[in-house]
DNA sequence: AGCGTAGGTTCCATTTGTGAACGGAGAATT
DNA sequence: AATTCTCCGTTCACAAATGGAACCTACGCT
């Protein structure tokens, strides 16, 4: 499904060489769910089950966006366990990195869009 | 297309009432494109053909993202000619405080995103 | 043997994005 | 006055990404 390389390049997919940092960063972490997925990393959740009940992402979109966020050194997988082999993702230094773009969002949220609490009757 | 409100809410469109401000202001600018044409209006662009040429992006795409971040205050859309009538994408006070994100984005960006130059032959 | 759990993969329907063409309204050119 | 140009979109057909559910593998538990 995803990440077939024959196909041709749109537009979206030629931000990674982009003359703007911005735009290069939004190719790494543009996609939906891919900013969520690091912000679980940071609150320190590392498995894919986490995640997946976590997000409520679909489980394949969710294996595609690890498998990138690995290829791209965002993330780092290592097995946890052998005789059941089983893989947790990590944050890498790189990943870390991203605190500050995350703090930024977070801030934003916090002051532009206030929880809605339910009227009090 | 887009903007069919009598759709079934899907995890990603709930996103807006999360309880983690990070996923509120993703459901705002976590979109395809939304996050430069911000850019771009820091960069004092302001018109549909500015966007669409700068970023490449399908018009419709385009008039989809404006209309979404104006109903959602992040932009304001003002009239600059009247006997044409054409009308002007400007941040508003919302829409400029995304900018230590965007800090954070081309900082990221910058440092492990380099610009691959063709190789000196 | 049968069930549970973790970490995926596969299938199909729906939604979103792409690419190109079309439209309208006024401006500028011929 | 007719044609062309510019700006800001909309519409259409097709491709790609996402959603939702079922399935699979390997192991552990009872």
């Amino acid at each position: 499904m995803e990440r077939n390389n024959s196909s041709k390049a749109s537009r979206w997919d030629e931000l990674a060489t982009d003359w703007c940092p911005v735009a290069r960063a939004l190719s790494v972490i543009g996609d939906r769910w891919t900013m969520l997925i690091i912000r679980d990393c940071f609150l320190g959740k590392s498995r894919f089950e986490e995640f997946q009940t976590s997000l409520g992402v679909t489980r394949h979109v969710l294996s595609d966006r690890l498998k990138r966020l690995v290829e791209r050194g965002v993330l780092e997988r290592n097995a946890y366990s052998q005789r059941p082999l089983r893989y947790e993702y990590r944050l890498s230094d790189k990943g870390r990195d991203f605190a500050p773009a995350l703090v930024g969002l977070k801030d934003w949220g916090k002051k532009h869009m206030p929880v809605r609490k339910p009227a009090a009757v």
